[in-house]
DNA sequence: GAGAATTAGTTACAAGCGCAACCAATGTCA
DNA sequence: TGACATTGGTTGCGCTTGTAACTAATTCTC
């Protein structure tokens, strides 16, 4: 947008336990260590698997291109979580006659038996994470974080893929 | 507000793009992306070698334990960053007398130069980041945050490298 | 003072990552 | 139709990272 009268800090220092990027780092490095570290160790799997299980979960069939898209990830991520779900029998593919590049990726019994497991822990730590602040506060907090995001995304320039929770 | 009826989410659903863990590492991890662009074209280091320099110009003098602990990364980075840091000139280390174990880090004139040229641009890029969100809630959204990082540290439990417990 | 335990810092190693290059299928357009 | 561009997806490669093991110095305990 503006890139000329900057909002002019008022002082030119710096303290990295108050700048923001440095912040929303390490907040987010906490919360996919600690979520990482509940399916790995209940499920073996990583966050990329989660991520991919829990759009399938949510959508039900989706190509790999899709999931990429809706949960931010790398495309060779998700080549690899998903072929890793798939040697776990927890996901399946089946080629698209309609378009043979791409397949679509689904959940198998297993892998929905996962994914409900997963779901009720999921939401738990995030509950336990954001008690005691109220929901205003909270709502707030993630009306801001949504601007941070497309704003960052706009920022950042063009690439897909995080790391993550 | 609500302290105890634990915010009941809704129904037993779970959508990736509000799960507060996918937002917050999302977010996090377009940050360090957009930053560590800038430092790696402009400078040609990278947010672990940021990191060192900027707690170094803030505080002037440290060991690699105290970065560490302030900069929030393990101390196997530090070490990393700094040999780097140390290879290209930016810093020099200086063995503690008192304790022959540990030395202390502090910028070069070099260092330094790099620091003060750091400095803006990184407040410039979280101002442009953030123009447009009123004080007030930014205010609020920084508060939330701390509680979050706070906690998270907590949920996460035992990991980082120093001291700790 | 002699171990044993602790601490600062480095290094070997394996896992995870994104980039770039690639393959195969599809779309475009003359 | 046929050449070229684009797209879905996989793989090779180099780089970064955290874990664990290690060295060296210091502290603790008896």
């Amino acid at each position: 947008m503006s890139t000329k009268p900057l909002p002019q800090n008022q002082n030119e220092t710096l303290q990295l336990e108050r700048f923001l990027p440095y912040r929303l780092n390490v907040v987010g490095t906490l919360a996919s260590r600690a979520l990482g570290r509940i399916y790995s160790e209940q499920f073996g799997i990583g966050i990329p698997e989660w991520r991919v299980v829990a759009q399938l979960g949510e959508f039900g069939k989706l190509t790999s291109r899709d999931i990429g898209e809706l949960a931010q990830m790398h495309k060779t991520k998700v080549s690899r979580a998903v072929s890793e779900l798939e040697k776990r029998g927890f996901v399946s593919r089946a080629e698209n006659r309609q378009d043979r590049r791409e397949a679509f990726v689904t959940l198998t019994a297993a892998g929905r038996r996962v994914y409900e497991q997963i779901v009720p822990l999921a939401l738990g730590f995030e509950a336990r994470w954001v008690e005691g602040i109220s929901p205003d506060e909270l709502k707030l907090f993630e009306r801001v974080l949504s601007i941070l995001t497309e704003r960052g995304r706009h920022l950042a320039g063009g690439y897909r893929g995080e790391d993550g929770a």
